[in-house]
DNA sequence: TTGAAAGCGATACCAG
DNA sequence: CTGGTATCGCTTTCAA
């Protein structure tokens, strides 16, 4: 670590190269934005000059002199849904923020599971209004190819929470769902204490995160857990009132049911159920994502874990990808990286 | 939420004031940084245009004209410790990034537990070579009061890791480690499977975050898992030759052993001594900070949970925070919140 | 192809 | 007390 201590450094500026390299200011910036119309023989002189003192552009004092402006549009189902709701506060609470730091959020809601909304925002996005659009949608193909046709219009894409890989998007902003399926079965199996049945509640089969989550959360059921048995499944479209319909029967049918995997949204249906049941009173359930109904459900023992991510991880994090994707600048992967959360009721924090 | 959407809402500027106020660019200057020699007035007027025009002063600007120059120092305890480790690699990742920014970072090593040294270093620091220091070190009332010292020169404070509540800091960038230690309780709680008894291993008397997880433990596990019973203490001093030295003795004395809490640093001589002992096969571990050590520990299942805390995300919200206290800015507490976090084989971070 | 000079939004020195 | 003006580090006309 070569943590220098030099009280005055001062860093080269463009006006050092210019004198190193004999040229004027206007000739060092062409060469530094990559501007035609620069003679080789020159650009070879400032990039050497460059490289000799070790110049970095000072990005604050680029953009003031640009005016430069960021324009960034979220694209989120326009649902009830608390997850959301919590994406689309941390994006308000950014707004105020942001507007002092030449960055411009708008948001956009479209219909949940709606492919072809999605496909309609992003094609009418031009460059112009956007430097980079952050979208959370179903994952089909139509959206795939907006995206792709809205990256070649040079506006930057991540996609939220659910990914396409498929896509040329320059970032996926959420976690590995595949590891939040399989902690999920992991908690289960080591908190639950007898063998039995378990109930998974899913959300929506064009939803890739429902679906990679499913799948860890079996993959380690089967390979860990074999005396508890994963017997059925509700798709609850993350909608609390078709869960709590749907759950009755359920239990009607299993006797023996020991944990209950709530792998989307709609935890209110699956709460509400619960707490009117006296024999679930032992179940151990696990659900997704933090919010006001989970941490209650939570706090009073109706729920046993939560795995969650971070809204305002999330939303930040998009704003800064968005930003480098669109300077074409590299991102600080550590920082970008969102965790998978374990909540048990005492590290919830605090609120 | 008002997500505007107008594409060119000029915000106003230093000239604007001065034109609307009717005065110089230099007495706008002199109110918005409350400079002595102006009329109360002519102060009036100028406050009555920033707030007709929703003035909004430019930081990037502003530190550019300033040629202001964030200057923090680190003072860390001098250990091969790998959670010290990982704040100082974190610590020398940011060093260059925030070279370009105008922000130069200075790390300083104090042996650990010595509050003299780290007492030493506060008082020698100026406000002319510092404008803020983060330091992680023993609470004593003597760093207590070196702080406050700190503090009154002009400097800004935050505590690292273990707080230092009685004194003036402007800030704990840390978590909640009584809450830590009831995660880790309930944890250990759920994952045990038959009655017996808990050993702990704490670090040192002197560190506030080991004390406070051993009480948060201590209370947890009195409450909630009465057939545990925690039976023995080892004092490790963070020091793996010493835990694994003394650990043969405890296991000697108490035949039933079921869980052990490692709630500081040291765990290599936890794990050899576990690795070697077939007889401990089955304890339950839980042990504090994801490192390499303790990464490997949960993956081969010496280890069965890791509650720890981001040394990145640490890093980042000390210096973020030193800045904003520097400035007498405001932060973001929902992002500065550093989380307990809870690690399960399934859900480490890849790499 | 290249350079001179005028800003970007704010600060600070020097007069008056 | 107040104003004019150079400057911070970089970009961007406009001419040459």
């Amino acid at each position: 670590m070569k943590l220098s201590n030099d009280l005055s450094p001062t860093k080269p500026t463009v006006n050092d190269i210019a004198r190193v390299a004999g040229v004027s200011l206007a000739t060092v910036d062409r060469v530094l934005n990559a501007r035609p119309g620069v003679r080789d023989v020159t650009i070879e002189k400032v990039h050497k000059a460059i490289a000799e003192l070790g110049f970095v552009r000072d990005t604050a004092a680029a953009n003031l002199a640009r005016r430069r402006q960021y324009r960034l549009t979220f694209i989120l189902p326009e649902t009830d849904n608390e997850f959301v709701q919590a994406l689309e506060s941390e994006i308000s609470a950014q707004f105020e923020r942001l507007l002092h730091q030449r960055t411009r959020l708008d948001l956009r809601r479209v219909p949940p599971f709606d492919p072809q909304a999605m496909v309609q925002i992003l094609d009418d996005l031009t460059a112009r209004e956007a430097d980079g659009v952050a979208i959370f949608g179903p994952e089909t193909p139509s959206v795939r190819d907006a995206v792709n046709r809205a990256k070649e219009r040079g506006i930057a894409v991540a996609t939220l929470v659910s990914d396409l890989p498929s896509s040329s998007r320059d970032h996926f902003v959420g976690i590995d769902n595949v590891a939040a399926g399989r902690t999920a079965a992991l908690l289960m199996g080591r908190f639950v204490s007898s063998s039995g049945r378990i109930l998974i509640v899913t959300g929506s089969r064009l939803a890739r995160d429902h679906l990679e989550r499913r799948a860890g959360f079996d993959a380690v059921m089967d390979n860990r857990f074999s005396d508890l048995d994963v017997a059925a499944t509700i798709e609850g479209r993350d909608d609390p009132e078709r869960i709590s319909a749907l759950l009755p029967a359920v239990f009607e049918k299993h006797s023996n049911i020991v944990g209950i995997y709530s792998s989307a949204a709609g935890n209110g249906g699956l709460i509400e159920f619960l707490e009117s049941q006296a024999s679930a009173r032992d179940v151990v359930v696990i659900a997704h994502e933090l919010t006001a109904t989970s941490r209650k459900a939570l706090t009073t023992g109706t729920f046993d874990a939560l795995i969650s991510q971070d809204s305002g991880h999330i939303i930040r994090s998009a704003i800064r990808v968005l930003k480098s994707a669109a300077d074409k600048l590299p991102i600080d992967p550590k920082q970008e990286r969102i965790r998978i959360d374990v909540y048990l009721s005492e590290n919830l924090p605090p609120q």
